[in-house]
DNA sequence: CGGACTTTGTTCCTGCGTTCACAAGCGGTT
DNA sequence: AACCGCTTGTGAACGCAGGAACAAAGTCCG
């Protein structure tokens, strides 16, 4: 046990590692400032949460801050991307190179939080050849060969909702073991395997629901409140 | 007090409301497939979650199944509809015509469930003009007038992050109360308005936590499991 | 060198969400 | 008409997340 630095593998809630992510956005934003150290207030607030959840949040890495001062923001941000493993680049593949799937193909975001898309795959022999974000489209049938090429891992998936079944079974079946879905249906996985649903109309349906719950009635220039 | 139907008006909690959304797409789909009614397990399989959890949820609605058959499926179609408060189409807003706002607006799925983009707006003047949608863009100083118009409530920010608070400010004094936030900061907003926030960085770098948490490592041939 | 101030890390507690399990009710059948 | 099986609806318990308050610790200043 040459590495005893860690204090304790605590498991760490996912709810917190979404924050945690979070974090380490706000964090690289205050490194490329030039900033060495904030408070967790100062961070709490850049992240829309609460300076004591924050801390509590951080506290599952082990003490990471100094009492009177604050936190250095290149050692946090460094153990951050370690505890979240985007340490070093991560391949994905991302099927259904449709709307959706063109601009998150393209979108540089992704490649400075530590993703690269080596595989971009789809159906419709027109899009094959076209080249998004630096990456040239193949075929779906170089699905499994993409994946066994660079282990991947982790899949995007932005294919029409009723193939979006077949295309997670391959993708399991081929190795991935993570995978993030635009395909408003629910995906099922064998146990071992994790999916993160993303659904744009049950995000607006929500707030739809919030702004009836207001009572909200702007009629003529007539505001009702409850 | 003419309509004395409703049982109770019990608070529903959040979560519960986003599960609710999804019980009505896959409602929706039964529907279309000519299905007269469906059981609470049947309901729970297509909709991913527990059936337990799927009859708590729709209770808070009060009674709408019948036992010993399950519930009818355009009632309760109806029902979660309009407890949603998406009987009738909500206006929205979108600013920000980019690669994932143009996806976004050209998508069909939104208007299917409810929502329909009135303002697409950006400040790119070779943007303006542009359809998407079946919807012309205009620039971004119609913002105000466009909300006032229709009377929008809703909208979707695809800026870049560092104007995203700037064009928030401008909805809120504008009179929209419910925001979808894709830019990756975080908004700050009065009391009374609500943002749901998109974040797809996070998304992966949770799956990509999860990942390192199994112990994945695929070597070569060899394959090391916790 | 000492004291006071600032900020972290932790503990407790409250409330919510989820799950399990059972009673209640309806339809079909004999 | 009564019984039986099926499914809903609800009550209770468990676990978890979030928030507030407090103690520990380090720094800065006098
Ligand atoms: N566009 C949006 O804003 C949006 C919003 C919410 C959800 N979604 C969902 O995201 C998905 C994609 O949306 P879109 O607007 O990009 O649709 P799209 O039709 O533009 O793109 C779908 C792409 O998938 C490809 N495809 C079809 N079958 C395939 C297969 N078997 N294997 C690989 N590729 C295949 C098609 O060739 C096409 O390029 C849909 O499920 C949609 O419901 C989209
Ligand atoms: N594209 C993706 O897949 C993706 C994924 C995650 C997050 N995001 C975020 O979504 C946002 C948009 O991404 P994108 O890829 O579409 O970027 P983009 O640059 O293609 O689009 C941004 C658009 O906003 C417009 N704009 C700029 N300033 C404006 C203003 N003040 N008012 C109105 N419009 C203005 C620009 O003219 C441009 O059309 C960014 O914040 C990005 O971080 C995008």
């Amino acid at each position: 046990m040459s590495e005893s630095r860690e204090p304790r593998a605590r498991v760490i809630p996912e709810a917190t590692v979404a924050r945690l992510a979070v974090y380490l956005r706000v964090l690289t934003g205050l490194a490329d400032a030039g900033r060495a150290s904030v408070s967790s207030g100062e961070l709490a607030s850049a992240a829309g949460v609460n300076p004591a959840g924050l801390r509590k949040d951080l506290s599952y890495l082990g003490p990471c801050g100094v009492r009177g001062v604050g936190y250095a923001v290149p050692a946090l941000r460094e153990r951050l991307a370690r505890a979240l493993g985007v340490e070093q680049s991560r391949s994905c593949v991302l099927v259904g190179m449709g709307n959706l799937g063109s601009a998150l193909a393209g979108y540089a975001g992704f490649g400075t939080r530590g993703f690269s898309f080596v595989g971009l795959l789809d159906a419709d022999p027109a899009r094959v050849g076209d080249v998004v974000g630096g990456t040239a489209v193949r075929p779906v049938d170089d699905l499994e060969q993409v994946v066994a090429e660079h282990g991947v891992t982790i899949a995007v998936v932005t294919t029409p909702a009723p193939v979006a079944q077949s295309v997670c079974d391959r993708l399991v079946d081929a190795g991935v073991r993570s995978i993030v879905n635009f395909a408003p249906v629910a995906l099922q996985v064998p146990a071992g395997v994790d999916v993160r649903q993303v659904d744009l109309s049950v995000e607006l349906q929500v707030l739809a629901f919030l702004d009836q719950q207001k009572g909200v009635q702007v009629v003529g220039e007539q505001v009702v409140l409850p």
